[in-house]
DNA sequence: ATATTGGCTTGATCTAGATCAATGACTAAT
DNA sequence: ATTAGTCATTGATCTAGATCAAGCCAATAT
């Protein structure tokens, strides 16, 4: 088990005023004026390299994370040793918020390239709350984001077949990496920077790494999608998202009024 | 298609203070002293017949509502007409609360039962945050309990078998029905009252009906469950927890602290 | 430059669960 | 009581995707 150790930076903190996530984050509503509080919760930001495990499944995390860079997997294990992805956080996303009556998380969240993120000690988040209260209805509204992306793929491993959860991932995660702001995505050849591997995919959709071969090779054949050296680039997006039921509403946020 | 009307109470109105499913509910943490003020914002109960809809995929409802009795299935088609049941809503839980950027819902949400519900218009759910700032933190936990509910049921769709995902299914309806407080629970023959036919068992954990028979019928021969008259009963139920790798700790809220 | 490793690719075979088809059992309506 | 509709049950057959097995390719380590 490849189980690297985190490196800390206690120096160089970046400032949350001029963060360029931060629109895209739990503290997107605050008003600017009262961000330098909000940072003053910030116990510090940490660099994880690539496979690295930010927490475990049954452990009791002692912070709340906001990913600033990098991509993250999580997931959870059967009893036999098969491991299923409930999703990726990408920069932006909240981590390690959702826990159970004794305060225990049920998936594990590893690192699927190097990744940057800012804790913020759990017991603090009730005062946070308090003291910002458009933290909470953020959080209410980016949990219920989740929540729709993850009844999608609970449609796809319940109803689907692997052609259409395939395309259904992968636009998803094509059109929240063309949301970031900084950004990964190519415009000019409609492609993104693509980390997964095909095992990942298959951990996604509840395939195997050999089927969802298959399935990504016959998409490369018919002109739908190019796909090298962690480059993912969408040739014909008509035809996927009509394969995928794809409908990009679901990545964007809710709104209250 | 056998779609029912609602009926709409204009009278006798239940109290908030004197509610039973309150202490269930998004209200919980409301002081007695302001239900009042909560109770304002409601617009109308409504009474359901079963295989009533109450609201449908694309639609952008005017009301969130609070389930004060029956059951409820939230649910998605795909454009070949599978359908897969995303979950169940029980008394105490909120609906139609989860909305994407044009205000649209993502999934139907239709009766099992007879069913009352509590109706809040959607246009002072803004207010109501602002005034009860309790009901902002209190929804961001239903939500990613709701969340850690729908990524179990992912672990069962995607790589899980049958017997697996069933055996969990069984138990999460049949403990989060033992939590209810009125209540169908009977604890001297441990079961529950349970309205839900085999395909919906199967729609709801990506199985068709004829397979959750022989499953079913397996767990009858093998002395686990009972399964009659909508009556389920648990006979063994620590063989059906480790079979289904049931956690009882995901049925109960998170807590901040 | 060579060896090792992790991921990709492809073929051959197998199987859990789907599909198709009937029959039974219970419930509600006439 | 009779009919019609919904749901449960069971057998026979089929198939999407799993499993098993090998070879390939590119990137890193020696």
């Amino acid at each position: 088990m490849t189980s690297n150790r985190f490196r800390i930076k206690t120096q160089a903190l970046t400032q949350c005023i001029s963060c360029p996530v931060r629109k895209r984050a739990l503290y997107q509503k605050v008003p600017e004026c009262e961000l330098k509080h909000i940072q003053s919760y910030r116990q510090h930001q940490m660099s994880l390299t690539p496979k690295t495990t930010l927490y475990s499944a049954g452990s009791t995390p002692s912070y709340i994370y906001t990913l600033y860079s990098g991509w993250l997997a999580l997931y959870q294990n059967t009893h036999t040793g098969k491991r299923q992805i409930l999703g990726f956080a990408l920069p932006g996303d909240l981590l390690a918020f959702q826990a159970n009556a004794k305060g225990a998380i049920m998936h594990s969240a590893t690192t699927l390239t190097d990744a940057t993120l800012c804790a913020f000690p759990r017991s603090k988040v009730e005062d946070m709350f308090n003291k910002h209260p458009s933290l909470a209805t953020q959080i209410a509204i980016m949990e219920s984001r989740e929540l729709a992306i993850c009844q999608h793929h609970l449609m796809s491993a319940g109803r689907k077949d692997a052609q259409e959860s395939i395309a259904f991932l992968l636009l998803e995660l094509f059109h929240r990496c063309r949301q970031q702001i900084d950004t990964s995505f190519n415009k000019d050849e409609n492609s993104i920077y693509f980390p997964l591997t095909q095992e990942d995919i298959g951990d996604a959709v509840g395939l195997t790494n050999v089927h969802v071969n298959r399935v990504i090779r016959q998409f490369i054949h018919d002109g739908i999608i190019e796909c090298h050296h962690k480059k993912l680039r969408i040739l014909d997006e008509e035809r996927l998202s009509k394969m995928g039921e794809f409908d990009i509403n679901i990545i964007s946020s809710n709104l209250l009024s």
